[in-house]
DNA sequence: CGCGGGACTTAGTAGTGTGAGT
DNA sequence: ACTCACACTACTAAGTCCCGCG
């Protein structure tokens, strides 16, 4: 299969299966008498049972319960006998320090240095030298973490000092005639109230705004706030007779006029906020400048959750610094809070990473000020990730050999372990944890539900559920027999839609036992490893040829099927099913054109037809229906582009203070393009095109070679926004690959890494960058 | 063990800045 | 030169996982 072909999802999860399957002989999986027996206990109920109104869903209390169906000729040791047996194969690199291939580093900066000059040896050393003092005065510049010895993980920081963080501006009234209406009353909100109404106004036009839902949650914080403030002129009670057209209106003519405003004024509100907040975008760790994350505090406003989320539309309050807690070194320079406020806290914490604090509102958790993806500390935490996972693939074999036969362990609470580890190796699954009330029903592994996944013998499993940010997981797919029959036991009666498939085991649980295995080792770990092993698999498959630009595609085409393994979607632009269809319209004419210019040929050499029938073999691919229809658009376009010439023509002419063009001028305009379309017409009847009298045949192939090139990107083009139309290719790109895989494929096909990692990625893996080179592995 | 608090990574999207195509 | 779609960034919501407590 070539990288570019598009990829199902199926057939991704064949690839990424068959490893584990080549792993356990067939022999080992016994067969079932369960297999052929009555598939009546699978009702086909789609629609969730209502929420257990306990709020937690219940979870079986005996963790002990032994499988007790057809299925006990298992002889498989119970896993109790091993929980307390962990695998030998503990890491000795778990305690050695976390060095990114220095050595490797320093090698390449020398080759470097030494081959163009084709010095040997003597000069190696002062290369060498040369080497380690350029790396020391790069040092001044950009610290090199990745060469360090490891700060063993406890302490995050020696030092911090920054300058604290950006408050969002305070409110200001609207105009006096921008009001909210209520039964046609005109409302004078406190300014407080009229805030958050403008919250509103200013989303009208949005999904949220029309979600019953968003609109509960948000009426009834406003009514709230009213009564904060002392209320108002009129009693609002009915949120259906609130009118915030006139608050929109007024938010979209700001918006005109700040988009109208001139490149220089632009310019110089833009410098006068980066000046603003040059301050709060770096901060000092450990004596080095390092960037900040979020440095501005974020703004009050309607929280919009995402899918069903019963708080969606919620009043997300303003901040104020008695709110927002600092951490910073003891001896450093407390920043000054905005006038009049006092900060709510002050720390020192090096057991953390992050420089400030609050808590919001909506669910009553923190959100913290960060370092910037670029930092140091995200660097080194985020390498530490990936070589977590890498580290995965000296036990993965193991894992997937004891899971695949603990999937026969007659303890229930084994079999669903394994059966989710399976899951979770996989198809990728997040381990999924419990869920409250006031959160969107979404689910992962051990929270999906009896009505998630549909069983069709002999071993086919439709999941269909909403994952994290409620993006649906919906796939068809194959699995292990056992892994078929262990499932339709989970959902063997009593249980019944909206109880838990995996009702004995929990994430923790989980990283538990995969601790056994591997320090470090998590649910999460699987998504990271079996991500960058897919990238490092397709890589491999790609030939090191072509241009650039093609290798870029090939690249994409396998960043792609990471993205289709995790399941990472955006959705569908609304614009994008007219885009294609734009774009297949486009192709269709360009057809046209390219069957047209070699009718002309024939018209002119009608021997050719004889000599060459391969070339002429598609002449009539067209019929005439879909002849007639592309007549009329390219009519069509050309019209409109007539009237919009003439248009544009006047009103530069009208700028100069010139004389208009007469409508005559348009008009005759319009007449050669009818005679255009007179001229099509007869061409339908006779299906024999006009020639030119300049025409020739050589001068006909050129264009259609030209044409025919045309026709090719098009259709690639046209492919790739359908392929690409709702894969995310960013997130697996920043948070799963392996960001050394991608520089290894930067160098070893010669591709600038510009073209594979935009500006700030670049800086993100830098540390990448600098230490992989065009033969490193995941 | 189970729970809630806390800190961190992962995720899609809104809103821009910008460069390819005309 | 001008648009207009697209690519990127900023934003912040939504996960995971760890820890300490009862």
């Amino acid at each position: 299969m070539s990288s570019d072909d598009e990829m199902t999802l199926s057939e991704v999860g064949k690839l990424r299966r068959s490893p584990s399957v080549d792993s356990i002989p067939l022999s080992q999986m016994d067969s079932d008498p369960t297999t052929t027996s009555a598939d009546s206990d699978m009702p086909k109920v789609s629609k969730r049972k209502a929420k257990n109104s306990e709020g937690k869903r219940k979870r079986a209390k005996k963790a002990t319960a032994v499988i007790k169906d057809e299925d006990n000729e298992d002889e498989d040791v119970p896993l109790a006998q091993r929980e307390g047996s962990p695998k030998k194969s503990t890491t000795k690199k778990s305690t050695s320090k976390v060095k990114v291939e220095k050595e490797s580093v320093s090698k390449k900066t020398n080759s470097k240095k030494v081959t163009p000059k084709k010095e040997e040896k003597e000069s190696s050393v002062d290369a060498e030298a040369a080497a380690v003092a350029a790396a020391e005065e790069e040092e001044e510049e950009k610290y090199r973490w990745w060469e360090q010895e490891d700060v063993d993980g406890e302490q995050k920081w020696e030092s911090l000092h920054h300058n604290g963080v950006i408050f969002p501006p305070e409110y200001e009234p609207l105009p006096s005639h921008v009001k909210l209406y209520y039964d046609g009353k005109v409302v004078n909100l406190p300014p407080q109230a009229e805030e958050v109404a403008g919250f509103f106004g200013a989303m009208l036009e949005t999904d949220h705004a029309k979600n019953p839902t968003f609109q509960n949650n948000f009426f009834e914080d406003f009514l709230q706030v009213i009564k904060e403030c002392g209320g108002c002129n009129v009693e609002i009670k009915d949120f259906n007779k609130c009118d915030f057209s006139k608050m929109y209106t007024y938010f979209e003519s700001e918006r005109e006029k700040k988009k109208a405003l001139s490149r220089d004024e632009k310019k110089a509100i833009k410098a006068e906020k980066d000046k603003l907040e040059e301050p709060y975008k770096t901060c000092l760790l450990n004596g080095r400048k390092e960037q900040v994350g979020n440095f501005r505090i974020e703004p009050p406003g309607l929280f919009r959750g995402r899918g069903a989320h019963p708080k969606t539309g919620k009043l997300k309050r303003r901040v104020y610094p008695e709110d927002v807690t600092l951490n910073l070194s003891k001896d450093a320079n407390i920043p000054e809070p905005p006038a009049g406020h006092k900060w709510g806290e002050v720390r020192h914490d090096n057991a953390v990473a992050w420089l400030a604090m609050w808590k919001e509102n909506i669910a009553d958790s923190f959100k913290y000020v960060r370092f910037a993806a670029n930092s140091s500390i995200k660097g080194l935490s985020d390498f530490k990730k990936f070589e977590t996972a890498r580290q995965l693939k000296d036990h993965i074999e193991e894992i997937r050999k004891d899971y695949n036969k603990m999937l026969k362990d007659e303890l229930m609470q084994n079999r669903q372990m394994a059966t989710a580890t399976y899951l979770i190796d996989i198809f990728a699954l997040r381990a999924g944890g419990e869920k409250g009330d006031e959160e969107a029903d979404t689910v992962g592994c051990c929270s999906l539900r009896y009505e998630h996944i549909t069983l069709k013998p002999p071993n086919k499993v439709i999941f269909d559920f909403l994952g994290k940010d409620s993006i649906r997981f919906y796939q068809e797919v194959e699995v292990e027999k056992q892994v078929f029959k262990n499932l339709r036991i989970f959902k063997k009666p009593p249980k019944q839609p909206g109880d838990d498939l995996f009702d004995r085991i929990t994430p923790p649980m989980l990283n538990k036992q995969f601790q056994n295995y591997m320090k470090g080792l998590t649910a999460k770990v699987f998504r990271t490893y079996n991500a960058s092993k897919t990238m490092q698999d397709q890589i491999d498959l790609i030939p090191n040829e072509g241009t650039v630009a093609e290798k870029v595609v090939k690249f994409n085409a396998a960043n792609r099927t990471v993205a289709i393994l995790c399941n990472h979607q955006r959705t569908v632009s609304k614009g994008h099913g007219s885009v294609v269809q734009r774009i297949s319209d486009k192709l269709k004419e360009m057809v046209w054109q390219k069957l047209r210019l070699k009718k002309m040929i024939i018209e002119l050499d009608p021997k050719l037809k004889k000599k060459d029938p391969k070339y002429f073999e598609e002449i009539n691919d067209l019929t005439k229906e879909d002849e007639e229809h592309i007549h009329k658009a390219v009519i069509e376009r050309q019209k409109e582009a007539a009237h919009k010439r003439f248009q544009r023509e006047n009103e530069k002419l009208k700028v100069e203070d010139q004389e208009l063009l007469p409508e005559s001028v348009l008009k005759e305009r319009l007449e050669k393009i009818d005679e255009l379309a007179q001229e099509y017409a007869e061409e339908l009847k006779s299906n024999k095109p006009i020639v030119k009298k300049t025409d020739t045949v050589e001068k006909l192939k050129a264009q259609i070679e030209k044409i025919e090139t045309r026709i090719v990107n098009t259709t690639f083009q046209l492919k790739d926004k359908e392929d690409n139309s709702e894969v995310s290719l960013g997130t697996s790109k920043m948070n799963y690959i392996d960001p050394r895989l991608t520089v290894m494929f930067s160098k070893k096909f010669d591709v600038p890494i510009e073209k594979l990692f935009t500006k700030t990625l670049r800086e993100k893996f830098n540390w990448a960058i600098e230490s992989a080179d065009d033969n490193w592995r995941f």
